[in-house]
DNA sequence: GCTGCTTTTGCACAGGTATGCAAAACGGTG
DNA sequence: CACCGTTTTGCATACCTGTGCAAAAGCAGC
């Protein structure tokens, strides 16, 4: 009952032809005749013959497979850009071999390495670092890596981001021309680049205007650990106006002030996020933030990829793209800046 | 500069033995003593050998690689679900190669057969249906299918489901006891197996209670048309209740009505959903919902998944997994209920 | 029909691994 | 040491395809 796999040579048999040549009709490109090509299309779709596509990579040493590396998908932000990057890839003929890497260092290593093992053409990492190590075996193994939102100083990986400093210094001049005196942060988790560069953006905005934070808080990129930092930020320093590191956490942040302490936003305090992601711009939230350009994020990353995968030799790059702030209403919006 | 990739034949060589000992050092439960298997290792970790899984996969026919073909990931529940499906294959040694269908029909079977060309184990699609005429090759190829959240009445495909019929049926008595008098029913896309038997439970539901539904309208399991749908019911049919039939429409539809229209959830309108994301337990909106419980769904889908890999002979199953309604505060909360 | 040129085809091999089979090594007993 | 039963090892082959090379076929012109 387990009915046997059609090869090529079935094809070549039932044709009679040889086996290279049903090889050569299924290659673009390859040198065949008219007749062939069609005698050859006859019996392979009467078969029901497809060609198999781990043999092929055996021998072409290409798998069109990219290894995708994600750490968790709450934050809605990933999601959105798996679905772009898996259309994106799809289009170019590449497939995606997704991993879950919960943890962070040890448990990224090993999924690499099996990553490895399904000899892909790349590999995709979305807000997850590598260990020197790891990197080096890439490297060796001739496998180009792009981070993608996340950036790290190794020379040997790629990395595409948004521009943050620049984005999180726009927010802090939109906060201070909109009159806040006191001025809190919640910094995305500060042991990511990400996390860093908005907060070292954010405060040389405001020292530009002569500004201090009143308070900053790791919010380590979670829920709850936002809502806490919040519920801190109103009782103990008093602000008015909150950054939070990015809109994941600035909903949980809302939702604490708002329904938990009862306080009105952005009346008593502003709150400005940051990615855009689809929920910031549902009716119940409204939420002011700096878009980070999924879109062009994700055109980047696959084109920086299949660049170096086509030539090998091409130096890896860093790409950090611009995003503009979207203004909405979870944060007074100064005069002029409609 | 392109290092070359080191192969069994190099581990042989550099340990002194032949290339099948090494092939069975790296075969769990093959005969192997254990002098050889640590000179074995011993050369391999110095050359960084690692087994290559596609020319594996090549021989034994076997690639752990399980396909999942989804149609988006907008809806919180299928991100969701999909990091628990990689988690519970990756624990079993499977890995998920994705593929996004934004279509339905045409484009699932395209899809489909590139799957089938990278020869998975078996098939997993969320909320995706398949033709008839891909069913079959699938079943010819010996590749087991399973739809997650979705039914269909073809024998060979397993399913996984929650017991929608039944859900949606302790939705209507739900609200029936909550002394709601006008009642409305935004399905899901009727197109939909998941959508249909909510729609048949709900109705059954309040039948059996002597109600008649004040109107139905189709969502199409989108935000847009869900919140048009929602605005018609509450100004053309005066409900003061809505059974939306997932949670993604059921936040637009709170959205529109409280935001857009200045209405109270639940003193205007009562609103539950189906499913409940993890959104649904957020502060902003408290929705009352049925539980699918995604937890257990994955956990029947990858054994049923596994199971008919392991034993092909095995019969496809059909499995429906009962949840609980978690009462929130969207919906007014009959007397003993709580 | 013959020559020279271009296109098409077949042959044979390679890519990296797993596995059946037979030969070799091992270990214990008399 | 010879014997026999059990492990362990190596040899050879298979999995399915792409591709370099040489042979064959096609074609145009005389």
């Amino acid at each position: 009952m387990a009915e046997r796999k059609v090869t090529s040579l079935d094809v070549a048999a039932k044709a009679g032809v040889s086996q290279s040549a049903v090889s050569r009709v299924f290659t673009p490109g390859a040198s065949v005749s008219k007749k062939m090509s069609e005698k050859v299309r006859a019996a392979a779709d009467e078969l029901g013959y497809r060609p198999n596509v781990l043999a092929r990579s055996l021998i072409t040493g290409r798998s069109r497979i990219i290894g995708l590396v994600v750490a968790y998908l709450e934050n809605q932000f990933y999601p959105d850009a798996l679905e772009r990057l898996s259309n994106a890839l799809q289009e170019q003929g590449y497939h995606i071999l997704i991993f879950m890497a919960s943890g962070t260092g040890e448990g990224v290593d090993r999924v690499i390495d099996e990553l490895l093992d399904y000899q892909v053409d790349g590999i995709i990492t979305a807000s997850v670092g590598m260990t020197d190590e790891i990197a080096a075996r890439c490297d060796a193994a001739g496998i180009p890596v792009v981070l993608f939102n996340r950036g790290q100083e190794d020379l040997r990986l790629s990395e595409v981001t948004s521009d943050n400093v620049a984005g999180a210094r726009k927010i802090a001049e939109f906060l201070v021309a909109g009159g806040h005196k006191r001025i809190g942060h919640i910094t995305g988790w500060t042991g990511s680049s990400t996390g860093r560069d908005r907060e070292a953006g954010f405060r040389s905005g405001l020292a530009e205007a002569g500004v201090e934070p009143a308070i900053v808080l790791d919010g380590h990129y979670r829920r709850a650990e936002a809502a806490t930092a919040a519920r801190a930020m109103v009782e103990q320093a008093q602000v008015d106006a909150i950054f939070v590191g990015n809109d994941h956490m600035a909903f949980a942040v809302m939702d604490e002030l708002r329904v938990s302490m009862g306080l009105s936003v952005p009346d008593d305090v502003s709150i400005v996020g940051y990615d855009d992601v689809p929920l910031a711009a549902w009716a119940s939230y409204q939420l002011t933030t700096l878009r980070q350009p999924s879109g062009r994020m994700v055109e980047a990353t696959v084109s920086a990829l299949l660049e170096r995968i086509a030539a090998p030799d091409t130096p890896p790059r860093k790409i950090a793209i611009d995003g503009p702030l979207i203004i909405r209403s979870s944060a007074h919006v100064p005069e002029g800046w409609a």
